[in-house]
DNA sequence: TAAGTGACGTCCG
DNA sequence: GCGGACGCCACTT
């Protein structure tokens, strides 16, 4: 599932399980990344709290080093904090959201 | 077997 | 917006 979200979108523990058939799932995402081993091709890094920060503490490696992935694919982190509702991944809606933007006046 | 522990989420004050 | 309490579930002690 992590596979498929975009480069430039991220998506939470929660939302990950959901789409993935586990309802209530958000710690079992966060196991199931933390058990696969490095180097492979799921962009864990992609996956952050629904709150829009990185799960690893502050100024941790992994922190930084996932902070420094999003940075790389263009995802901006202000105040510790990405703005989901710029960057949370929409599966269906995904290419009519990613557009310019003009529309989420409505918020 | 019971209690503790997370790469979490939601509710409440 | 933040911290605390709980719920959650698969391990590990």
């Amino acid at each position: 599932m992590v596979r498929e979200i975009p480069e430039g979108r991220v998506a939470s523990y929660g939302q990950v399980a959901e789409l993935a058939g586990i309802p209530r799932g958000a710690r079992q995402v966060g196991r199931a990344l933390g058990s696969q081993p490095d180097g492979d091709d799921v962009p864990w890094h992609r996956v952050i709290q629904a709150s829009g920060r990185i799960a690893f503490p502050e100024g941790s490696a992994q922190y930084d080093e996932q902070s420094r992935l999003l940075r790389m694919e263009n995802v901006a982190i202000v105040a510790g904090r990405i703005d989901m509702r710029q960057f949370r991944w929409q599966p269906d809606l995904d290419e009519l959201l990613w557009k310019p933007t003009p529309a989420w006046d409505e918020e």
